[in-house]
DNA sequence: GTCAATCTTTATGTATACAAGGATAGCCAT
DNA sequence: ATGGCTATCCTTGTATACATAAAGATTGAC
């Protein structure tokens, strides 16, 4: 008798499935910068493996969109052009507004308790001015209204734009005043949602997550900030 | 047949590229059934190549959502449940939606045009009641509100789902009228997006695309009669 | 001194080899 | 005969080897 401590999701995973994660996190952290070439040896040297599952990470990573692979020049971390951010955020937007929207109508109690509880960590990050733990416990937060939608593929839909969208997100909250703003809005958006007000529910998820107006003018002008852009080495 | 318009970039597909597409194609086609294994030496010989770049096409596809690999047990076609079909339809919807009221606000000259003409041949394949050329034909229509919304982004992600809802949409068009139905709502779709009244567009894009109400009854029983029929795909 | 062509080098792409974990079938016990 | 255990085989997962194209360096010409 085995104890199969495997809940549902596999815990089992294989080296380039590890690989892949890591390199991802590496990617959304900011330690692999955008335009960053990753060469498959040096990874393989530092991971202490072989290139083949390097590989097969950088090639998952290249179908989901974080990486670019140029047939014989290796893979790079994607570099976006601000109006590209820009897109993400505004399909972005409508996902949120739409789990939101759907949130409103299928959450269930315990889907009430877990926004609740979610909500309530924002305000005590925010009180204690911890941007790093509002960072981690906004998109908790953002995941409850996912779960909430009911909708497996949806949620997931908007997990993975939420991740592909971490690094800007996150440049958002440097703006003055950003956090309280956005515990404003949470409060709204949980009370539209517990009063299952889909369509406030959905506007409300909308603007706060698009990047209109200032906003836009904010985020391009952190990500000049930023410590990427290596330009090329002029010879 | 597409016009693939090599813009600047590269075709030059390396054997995996290829491979991932022949067997994505195999997939949405129904040559590859959903919940059949997939393996890696059986392709690698069909195909005449190694098991390789097999392996990091299935590991592309599997990162895309078309298939399921489970850790020492190799890859399956994924095999959804109704639900989560009825569920990437709401999704689609929703951003079909999105798209057509981007497109009414944003589309040019040449957007208009494409549009009409897309139309157009759309009535052309329903008056001569040929089902596979409306089927090709309402692709394309649909990629034309894509590109007109002027989202790259969104256009990309619409086109990937459009891809995985493939064989069900295929499965729709059996059923009694649905061609023309489709057709009357296409029309009325286009004088929204032309008038550039962008929430009529959304509303009327998002209940033509959304499997509800009879609609979804109708695509669960006709996933039952679906191995029989390998979809001919109008390539 | 600059530019270009060719050679060298280095990294990618594919094939093959090796290791290890399931699956299956056969055998033993009840 | 049936249930469980074990041994074998087969497939996946990873490492290594080899081929090839692209980037860089070196040398030669103008």
């Amino acid at each position: 008798m085995h104890i199969m401590a495997i809940n549902g999701d596999e815990m089992a995973e294989n080296t380039f499935h590890k690989l892949r994660d890591e390199i991802e996190n590496g990617i959304v952290t900011g330690e692999f910068e955008p335009g960053e070439r990753l060469d498959e040896v040096q990874l393989a040297t530092r991971f202490g493996v072989s290139r083949t599952p390097i590989r097969e990470a950088l090639l998952q990573l290249a179908a989901i969109g974080l990486v670019e692979t140029r047939p014989r020049r290796g893979a790079v971390v994607v570099d976006p052009a601000p109006q590209r951010i820009y897109e993400m955020f505004e399909v972005m937007a409508e996902m949120e507004g739409m789990a939101g929207a759907l949130a409103a109508r299928r959450h269930t109690d315990d889907d009430r308790l877990a926004l609740v509880s979610a909500h309530e960590k924002c305000e005590a990050a925010a009180a204690s001015q911890d941007t790093d733990r509002y960072y981690y416990d906004n998109e908790v937060f953002h995941c409850a209204i996912y779960a909430a939608s009911h909708s497996r593929f949806l949620e997931e839909q908007c997990t993975a734009l939420h991740k592909r969208l971490r690094p800007y997100r996150r440049l958002q909250l440097r703006v003055r005043n950003r956090m309280k703003v956005s515990l404003k809005e949470h409060g709204e958006i949980v009370a539209a949602i517990l009063a299952g007000d889909a369509d406030e529910a959905r506007s409300l998820l909308r603007s706060h997550v698009a990047v209109q107006g200032d906003r836009f003018g904010d985020l391009v002008a952190n990500l000049g900030s930023r410590p990427s852009g290596k330009l090329p080495l002029v010879k």
